[in-house]
DNA sequence: GTACTTGCAAATGTTTTGCATGATG
DNA sequence: CATCATGCAAAACATTTGCAAGTAC
């Protein structure tokens, strides 16, 4: 898991202007608990316009500092840290998304690629089920 | 692959009501060359309400008789055939959709669902890239 | 001072819903 | 003939855009 520090550090050195209101959307993503859809995230800041809200989170997920994961649903939301992670375990139960780490992911969906003559530029990786935590509440109550 | 004429006879016998609209979303939904969007579909049907095609679909996607693909911009379009597959190549160029077959891919799935202690129920398997055809033109038109 | 950003509000696009009418079994 | 499906139009959302005013450098 990378450094939220450094992401802010990073990416404020990515756009040319730094602006309060950037700031503060960037300051409400790195500490955001979970994902967040980008309503959530404007609601969070009423100082700050929606269409900047958008703007910003539009630029975050092309500088690969937010990615986009996907709900059953077809909602998008967004978390923290693209720039590896683009595999999720989604609980359909509790909503935590777990990031699936390891080149093995990556490597397998290579060689699927390249078995099909594609040439690879990005893949998206979501699976749904019950959490751990989320099975034992369901044994637990009946 | 499925064969379409079972999937409209499968089909028309999960719904309680046979109505020509049905028919009609059923026909362009089993005869449509590629991927489509509800919004192609409904134009495509001018004689089907929008609301009614909408219903249809998220019926048929609940039957699973019809699978979403996600698009990498997030937008969703649809596809016949969503029994097995739920893993696909999608060609950024030429927006050809691959359906990736194969108990491996699932096993792998599953393998990862297990690892992180996962019960999973669904997933969801996106590849972008270039299809080979396309990198070909690529290739010849510099 | 210039160029980039913002915020508002309106436009856009998509999907859902209410409800009277019409078709089905 | 009771029930379920349809179609329209309006509502509900989510996202984008135009533009004048504000801000960073």
């Amino acid at each position: 898991m990378p450094d939220p520090r450094s992401l802010v550090a990073d990416l404020e050195q990515t756009f040319p202007r730094r602006t309060a209101s950037r700031r503060a959307v960037l300051q409400a993503v790195v500490s955001w608990p979970g994902l967040f859809s980008v309503e959530e995230l404007s609601r969070s800041l009423p100082n700050v316009g929606r269409a900047t809200v958008y703007r910003t989170v539009a630029s975050l997920l092309d500088a690969e500092v937010l990615c986009r994961v996907m709900m059953e649903s077809g909602a998008p939301r967004y978390e923290l840290g693209g720039r590896r992670h683009h595999h999720h375990l989604v609980c359909i139960e509790c909503g935590r998304v777990q990031d699936v780490a390891g080149r093995r992911v990556d490597d397998f969906m290579g060689a699927l690629a390249s078995r099909y003559d594609y040439d690879m530029v990005g893949h998206r990786l979501e699976i749904y089920g019950r959490c751990a935590a989320c099975q034992d509440e369901g044994r637990g109550e009946g």
